[in-house]
DNA sequence: CCCAAGGCTTCAGTAAGTGAAGCCATGGCG
DNA sequence: CGCCATGGCTTCACTTACTGAAGCCTTGGG
């Protein structure tokens, strides 16, 4: 990996942050609340709790989510987005969007015109 | 993988088609005007060929690029996005400020506030 | 005693991406 | 004629990311 292409790029940049398979299904789910690990794991249907802690840990390095423990018993950690976090989330609008018009058959037209 | 967490879940969709490392970077450099193999292979720095021609290869079997091939000698091939290619180019965009939003430390003070 | 809850970590295995090298065709140069 | 350059890949052996199942740790309650 060394030099993620070009570093001084603002879209690498972005694309660091958020390369991972799971990152911005993440976002989206902190953006909506959910804010604990089992909450998170679940939301994700599919994440190994390993992937999870993995990127949320990442992510907290980064600044984009914090972090919060609560000594309760059993012990509460509850993840929030930062500033940094939040403004990723028009980016998951827009992959609603986008992926909206999918769903919908808006966009298959690009595919082929399948005999009209 | 089978199934990529909720397939009726516009984000998921979006993520699936562009889940890869590169894929955005891609579709950067191909709403640019860059079209052929190699000339996204310079820009996109550090990408394997095996990669790019993977990546390549899927986003055309999703309706994302399309593939033209010119029978010259060398042969030419150019890469275009599709309608619904260019859907993802606002994506790119929010990526774009995201990241000269960081790079500009605009974001920078969502880390340890380092002892104002 | 022993189990449950919550938040992880460990392990062995699969998928995705890497870096270097090679392949194919052919036009042009010596 | 020999052979190199060009463009677009493919092959190989390897590292990194992610998976799925299992286990760990603490402590309050049955």
């Amino acid at each position: 990996m060394s030099a993620e292409s070009n570093s001084t790029c603002p879209v690498c940049k972005t694309a660091e942050v958020v390369c991972g398979k799971w990152t911005l299904l993440l976002i989206r789910d902190l953006a909506e609340g959910n804010a604990r690990f089992c909450e998170l794991e679940r939301s994700l249907e599919g994440i190994s709790p390993r992937t999870l802690s993995l990127r949320l840990r990442a992510l907290e390095e980064e600044g984009v989510v914090e972090r919060h423990t609560y000594p309760e018993v059993p012990p509460r950690v509850e993840y929030a987005l930062t500033a940094k976090g939040k403004a990723l989330v028009p980016l998951v609008e827009d992959m609603r969007r986008y992926g909206m018009r999918w769903l919908l058959g808006d966009a298959a037209d690009a595919r082929q015109p399948a005999a009209v």
